[in-house]
Formats: C-alpha cells, structure tokens, sequence
DNA sequence: AGTTAATTACGAAAATAATCGTAGATAGAT
DNA sequence: ATCTATCTACGATTATTTTCGTAATTAACT
C-alpha cells in the first residue's frame, strides 16, 4: 500500500517525531510553537487525523497518548523527492542537485562526501 | 515583493510555460490533459487566478489571450528548492542531495558535471 | 443573416486543510 | 471532597484550492 501523502502540517510533525522519537501531544506543540502559535487542540486534531491515515502510531501511557512515527524518514524523503523533483524541476533531478549545491553552504567534509558518492556512482 | 508561493495546479502551469513558452489557454489545457482529465474552464480560471497574483502576464492575441510566464524559472525554483529542503529534509539539503543522488539515474556526462561544480566549490 | 464553435468572465459548489471551541474525563493539589 | 489543570474526542468553522456551469462575446462558416 502506498504511504499517504502528509499535508505540510503533517510533514512538520513527522519531522519533529524522526528528530525528538515518539513525544506526546504536548511537547509537539511545544516545538511548533517555538516558530509559530498554534493552538493545541489544532495539533491534536492533526495528530488524530494522521493516526487515522496511519502516518503514526499511538500508545497509551497513563492517561495520555505518545505518538510515533509510523513512516520511515528515508521512505518518506524519497517519496516527497521524487514528487518534489517532478513538480518543481520537471523530472530533471540532476538539474535540482545542481541548483541545491550552489545554492547551499556545504563543509568540506559534506563535498567530500558527495564527491566519494559520485566516484561509486561512477564506476 | 516576494514571488508569490504557487500552488501544485499553478506550478504545473509553470512549468508549462517555461519549456513551451508563452501560450493560449488551449495549448495548456491540452497539455495537462495529456496526464489527466481536466475541463478548460477549470485551467481557464488558475491562469486568470495566477494573472492576479502576478505569476503570469497576458496579451490579447485576436480575441484570445496569450500567457507568458512573469517568474523567472530559476528563482522560482530556487524559492521552491529552499522550502522543500526545510519542510522534508529538516533543512538538510546535503542528505538531500545525497538520496537524490542515490535514487535517480545521472548519466556520466551529469556526474561528472557535478564532480566539476563540487570542485570549484571546494576550492 | 443565422448557426455553430471557441473564447473570456465570473459566481458558486466541491474538495481539502487548518483552526479552534466545548464537553467530558482524570489526575493532582489544597 | 472540591477545585484546578490537563488531557482526549469531536463537531463546526474558516481558509484555501480546485472544479465546473452558465452567460456573454466574437469569429468563422454556411
């Protein structure tokens, strides 16, 4: 079964679930409010919505829920990529990397990276 | 002024656009319908919409109209590249670069492009 | 001239997403 | 025991985006 789709607000909690692991309610929309209000019964109703699309997972712990992600990061990455790369470069990935590196800072150590990735690539 | 963000249906006007240049409402229609089923007055109104926020131009071509693109592709792109990058890859555009890399097929030619822009970037 | 086909303008409906208020439950503090 | 704070559930509202029907206009063709 294909994953779904998250809305963008969907994707900003999934972020915060890869980075902070299985939280409650409450310190998600702590973080997101750290940037932006947003009222907590909001982030609730998107949490319960994404449980219903089964983006995450939910188990009981006393008397309130901890959610987890239900998505691989990587899994999903690769399915927004891919999209992504259709919907704003037309296909052309390439064209994309391209635009990314000379837009972005990178540590020598990142370019490095990148550049043994390509020598695997290559050969 | 900021560039207004476009949305999905928008951008795929856009991009349109951008590769056939400026054109009628039926070339584009047309278009779109090569992928999917879409009536006319429904591309009709997001380009008219997209008049409005200034994403496109227009000029009277007898008695029909002619759109041009009023965003240049590269900055749009860019705009778009910078948001993606925060929304799904937590603002990590080398682990993005990275699986695009791993995912999508580069020929020698665009490798080793790319080895030659990572190059100047080091220096 | 009259008919047909293609066009634009525009309002309104449908679909999707985000927001929040309120009610009911429960735990902890006084 | 009561009060207060916090939690979940859920309906309703608002905002945004997409869709399309209809009317008016114009051009082209009998």
């Amino acid at each position: 079964m294909a994953l779904a789709k998250p809305t963008e607000s969907e994707l900003e909690i999934l972020q915060l679930l890869w980075k902070k692991g299985p939280s409650s309610v409450r310190e998600i929309n702590d973080e997101i409010n750290k940037n932006k209000e947003v009222g907590y019964t909001t982030t609730l109703k998107i949490m319960q919505l994404m449980l219903g699309k089964e983006l995450v997972t939910r188990t009981e712990q006393g008397r309130f829920h901890i959610y987890k992600s239900a998505v691989s990061q990587k899994s999903m990455q690769e399915q927004l990529l891919n999209k992504f790369v259709d919907a704003a470069f037309g296909g052309q990935a390439m064209d994309m990397v391209m635009q990314a590196l000379g837009n972005h800072k990178a540590s020598k150590d990142e370019l490095s990276q990148i550049k043994k990735l390509i020598e695997g690539l290559e050969s």
